[in-house]
DNA sequence: GCGTCGTCAAGAGCACTGCTCTCGTCGGTT
DNA sequence: AACCGACGAGAGCAGTGCTCTTGACGACGC
């Protein structure tokens, strides 16, 4: 959804073939856009680099774009948007088994993804561009993955309320859960109103952590802090899934 | 320590004088830079601001850093070097004491430094520039506080062997160790190379994803993706930390 | 049908970037 | 004293984001 330049209420007719051709050749700048973000990073997107693919001056591409932040705005959309769609199908697949298999997918989900594209999820999940500040547009693509996560802490929740005061074995959360709760839900309000109600504050916040952690691992592996570190990525990213599994409460 | 243009045997004289007024100049380089790097970023890092503000022309910086990733390369280090400081000083001041503590210490140490120094945290643990890749100057001083994790691990692996077959109270780890633990070994063996030989495969395993967690907590935090999802940053770190500290069997 | 207005692409231009090459100078060595 | 290496300055190249102006084309009201 590329940030339009000026969405004023045209006279209805005008808006018909104009505005089809402007979306066209607006979709076609981010799918260059896109293209060189994928090969060469955003650091080195260039919008005269787009605009000589696209046969167009440079200054051109500006009726579309306010500027080259806006473009890349357009391109984490997109990004958080390609996540979302990945990670969501992948989950999906696995949808009827039990959460620690759903948990597992959506850890590799975002893994793969992140592998295939590393530079997009530099874009959205590295280091932020220098003046650049996350416009509005971005929180909700931004948000599905840990949705995701959430629907996943409220579908354990149900399941623990079935089958409630009779399971202490191996499996149950290792911490003690008790004294600062208070202070913890305070801390948590604003993810707490965006997660279903069913999931009670501390397993929210053990969702948070290993939300946190799957992050960390990819970000690790993604931005090559694991070289000379951890050989066989593959093995180590699939135990640390099932550690942290463990670590949620999830068998 | 900036990388020298020429670092060849020249006659003993002439590395005196001139050696050290060249020295001097590169600090002061380096100095400016770092500045920069604090005030704007890396992106925005420029070779003729830098110049511009030493009263020297632009093509001079080049007598002293061969090209502007040479200088990055100097800041990553410089950066890489301040957290080892800082979090080490946050350590020993607590050395003493029992090993939950210091990995607290360790933990606040890594997220008090990025908070002051947003922009070199972000050079070394952010994206990685596009076509940059990090030269083998960078991987001592980045070692230093995984090494740092290292000796903790240790120290446990120590007193763990002092009263080992008594206790297996609620602090216990809580995961089952056993299956895999050859492919986690294989997987792990440069990580392992580099660390105390006590430190058993399980608890390193264990501490390498404390300290990804430990990167992801902190990375989260840095790059604003905790607005709108945590209010009192202080509170959910320090309820973090604890967190891991337990899932890691330090109580 | 005609004039008008809005939209669009293009070109020139500004200020900036990293980097190279050349040229004059000056310091230390032989 | 002569030489040679290191050094700083300047010009210049190719590239960047972005602005402003100019000219054309299409859709609208009269």
């Amino acid at each position: 959804m590329p940030v339009p330049l000026d969405d004023d209420t045209r006279t209805p007719a005008s808006r018909t073939a104009r505005e089809r051709v402007r979306r066209e050749l607006t979709r076609e700048i981010t799918d260059v856009a896109r293209r060189h973000l994928a090969e060469a990073g955003a650091a080195s997107l260039s919008v005269r680099a787009i605009a000589r693919e696209l046969g167009m001056a440079s200054s051109a591409l500006f009726r579309y774009f306010p500027n080259r932040d806006a473009l890349l705005t357009a391109l984490i959309v997109d990004s958080y948007g390609s996540l979302g769609d990945h990670v969501e199908a992948a989950e999906r697949a696995v949808h009827d088994a039990d959460v620690a298999t759903r948990w597992s997918a959506v850890c590799h989900g975002v893994r793969d993804w992140a592998r295939t594209h590393p530079h997009e999820y530099a874009l959205i999940y590295g280091s932020p561009v220098p003046g650049y500040a996350a416009p509005q547009d971005t929180v909700g693509p931004a948000s599905r993955v840990p949705l995701l996560l959430g629907s996943l802490l409220a579908d354990m929740a149900a399941r623990a309320d079935d089958r409630r005061p009779d399971d202490a074995g191996p499996g149950a959360p290792p911490a003690a859960p008790a004294p600062e709760d208070d202070a913890l839900a305070g801390a948590l309000a604003p993810v707490r109103a965006t997660m279903p109600d069913e999931v009670p504050v501390d397993l929210l916040a053990r969702g948070l952590m290993a939300w946190t952690f799957l992050f960390g691992a990819v970000s690790f592996e993604t931005f090559g802090h694991l070289h000379g570190v951890v050989d066989d990525l593959d093995a180590w990213f699939d135990h640390e899934v099932h550690r942290v599994a463990d670590a949620l409460g999830l068998r």
